[in-house]
Formats: structure tokens, C-alpha cells, sequence
DNA sequence: CCCACCCTTCGTACGCCGTACGGAAACACC
DNA sequence: GGTGTTTCCGTACGGCGTACGAAGGGTGGG
């Protein structure tokens, strides 16, 4: 993890690790049969540290709520797990563990058991694709000055074609920069519609 | 886009491209810089083919529906896509031009420039991680025995250790087959909360 | 004390990849 | 026909994942 941390999983190679750890690179494979071995336990290591946390809120909103922007802190911490989660089923046991602690949370808060699928699937879908998001714009830009010119050359580039983007060139606030806030006025939108589904 | 349809991200090579085009390899590399070139105009060939559509609807939440169901049929079309958007920016024209479309809706719709923002974005991320989990599942599985045998194996996992996935063995139902309806629904979720925040 | 066995470690090699470099071929113009 | 330019691509380099099998060290029996 501390290699992917610091390479990324396209710079993340047998080759490497095997370097890292000080041994030939062909001894991994008596511990693992392929590269995406290792990547799926990366991958549910990672779950792990999300699932840690225990103690299930009185309020189930606010325990969602602390759970999820938990999810999204350790997200950041790794940023190369959300090309991952775009390319393996999240079945390992911590990934497990992590469900179960949602399921938890929503069948004690009263969600009707049709609902508690789509309420699962629908939180986890907005954190990966938001944090997904967020982690490509980090990892594309290199540094604030190259992100202020990256975000000026698409604001130059949409006002001079108003024609073709007229709603955005109106409208759309490119230089927003309070990520941690919009994560959590969408996340109040998701957390409204589900609690209008409560056992009435 | 053929080639990607049918190897994949990983199995889309610049030699294989040329050798369908009946070109040397070399001679990709006078129309474009990179094999992350390619990609990038791939990744905005699809967003293209979302933002064809144009009619706007006089009901603000059926023109977002079909909207993103339309999005979501795209990317089951292009399974690879759900790979390259957690990888790259989507700031390439057809991708702004169909931010556009959304923030056009919305803004009609009435909604708070504050939310604005928030509102597209989770709709994004929402469609972008639905879908990404749907096209991972479907490009592990190979044939429909595989899938059911899949299923059985997680589910027996997790019936093996109910003392770990307590609310998980009670409530989760492993059989779930009706992939649309559980996005219809996740989906109205997010709409009911961007409805409660429309201009009082 | 020696030998036979097994298990872990890893050196080598193969076929793939992206792409830098520079030569060959085709074409345009005088 | 000669010359400059543009398009095309053959070759080669360094990296990758990993199959294969040899080397080395530890353990037990005689």
C-alpha cells in the first residue's frame, strides 16, 4: 500500500514491490498468483480502514453521515482505490464488513427491506463517484499553480463557445472550490430521499 | 471504440489499433501524442454519444430521467468507459456540453444556484458509481453460470459468518436480479431530495 | 556425520507493451 | 529530371507480467 501510495497502480509493479521488500522479484508469486491478487487485497485492506469504526449512533443520520465522510477521508488517504473499485467486484470480507454496517444502520433506522438495497447502493454509488471525481482532478493536476491554469483554460474555453454551453456559461461556478461542502449538501439530498422512505 | 468494446481498456494496445486500421504502429503517432491521446478522445466519443439528445421536457424530473437512464444505457453499451472516467478528467467538449444539459434542466427547474452545483454533481457521481459496480460486476462474470456460482459463493461466505456480517445474513437479498428497478429507485431518491430544495 | 528430501527463493527468458529515432517512399513543384 | 517536403513505418530500447526450473538452506533418518 505504501507503493501505490506513492506510484500509483499504473507504477506499481511486481518488479517494484519485490525491490521494495528486498527480495527477487519471481518470490511473490509464492505468496500470491498474479499482480491482481495483490491488487484485490489491496483493495479490501483499504475497505478494512473503513470499516473500523463501530459504535452505531442514536440517530442513524448522523452515523451515516459520520460513516460516509469517513469513507471519503480514507478514499483520499489512498487515491489510487477508486481506479480500483472501477475494475474489481468489492467481495472480500472487510468490503463485506463494510456493507453490513450500512444494512445495519438502515434496518434499525426503519428503512422498509425493498428500500434498503437501493438506499445501500445508491450511498455507496455517490461517495465512490464523487471521491472518484475528486481523487482524478488531485491526481491529474501536479500542483495549485497548474490547477488554477487548468481550471482557467476550461472556463476560457466554455465562455468562448457560450453558444455551444450556454447554461453553463451562465450559470456554472468553476473556480468551487469547497469540495468538503458540496460532498455533504449532496449527501443531504440522498440522506432527505431516503428518510421520506421511512416506515411512515 | 470497436476495438475498446471488445478487448477492453487493458486489452487495447496501440499495436492492435494500427493492425485493424491496416497501418504501422508508428503511424498512429502523426495523429495523436499518446495512447492516453486516444483514450481521452474515446473517454469524450462516448460523453458525445450521451448528449445527443435535446428536447427538454416540460417536466424538469422526466427530462433528467431519461436523461440518465439514457446515460446509463450508454455506458453499458461501452463497459470500458466506467474504467477510464475514474482515471481521466472529463473536460473534453462532449462532456461539457452535457454538464450543460444538466445544469440547463435544473437551472429551469428553479433550483438555488447554491445547489446547483451540488445537485449535478451527485447525479454524476450517482450514475458514474451505479454504474461502475454494474459493468464491473459484468465483465468479471463470463457466462450466466459463472454469475449464479459467484452469487452462491458470496452468499455462502456470508451465511458462514453471520457473527461478522450479522446484518447482512438477516436482510441482504444475494439474489437481487432487478438491476433497473434498483436504479429507478436510487434514482428517485436523489430526485425527491433535489425536489425538497427546489425554490420555496 | 552424512545424505536424501522438501520447501523457499529467485535467475533467466519469452512475449507483450509504449514510443524515440531516423530512414524510405510518395508527392509537389520547378 | 531534380529537389524539397510530407507521410509512413521498421527497428530498437527499456519496461512489464510471469512460466520454468535450478540453486540453496533446513530437517529428518541412518
Amino acid at each position: 500500500m505504501e507503493l501505490l501510495d506513492s506510484e500509483g497502480v499504473e507504477g506499481f509493479s511486481m518488479r517494484r514491490l519485490a525491490a521494495r521488500l528486498r527480495a527477487g522479484t519471481m518470490s511473490l508469486y509464492s505468496y500470491v498468483e498474479t499482480r491482481e491478487d495483490v491488487l484485490d487485497l489491496a483493495l479490501d485492506a483499504v475497505m478494512g480502514e473503513i470499516a473500523l469504526e463501530d459504535e452505531d449512533d442514536v440517530d442513524w443520520r448522523a452515523a451515516l453521515t459520520r460513516r460516509i465522510e469517513q469513507s471519503r477521508q480514507v478514499m483520499h488517504r489512498h487515491v489510487w482505490i477508486t481506479t480500483l473499485i472501477g475494475t474489481r467486484p468489492l467481495i472480500g470480507p472487510a468490503s463485506l464488513a463494510r456493507s453490513d454496517r450500512f444494512y445495519a444502520t438502515l434496518a434499525r433506522a426503519g428503512l422498509p427491506p425493498l428500500e434498503l438495497n437501493a438506499a445501500v447502493n445508491t450511498l455507496f454509488a455517490y461517495v465512490h463517484g464523487f471521491v472518484a471525481a475528486e481523487n482524478v482532478w488531485r491526481s491529474t493536476v501536479t500542483d495549485p499553480e497548474h490547477e488554477a491554469e487548468l481550471r482557467r483554460q476550461v472556463r476560457r474555453h466554455v465562455l468562448a463557445h457560450a453558444d455551444r454551453y450556454p447554461a453553463l456559461a451562465r450559470e456554472a461556478d468553476m473556480t468551487d472550490g469547497d469540495a468538503d461542502g458540496g460532498f455533504r449538501r449532496g449527501l443531504d439530498i440522498i440522506l432527505d430521499g431516503i428518510e421520506a422512505r421511512l416506515a411512515a
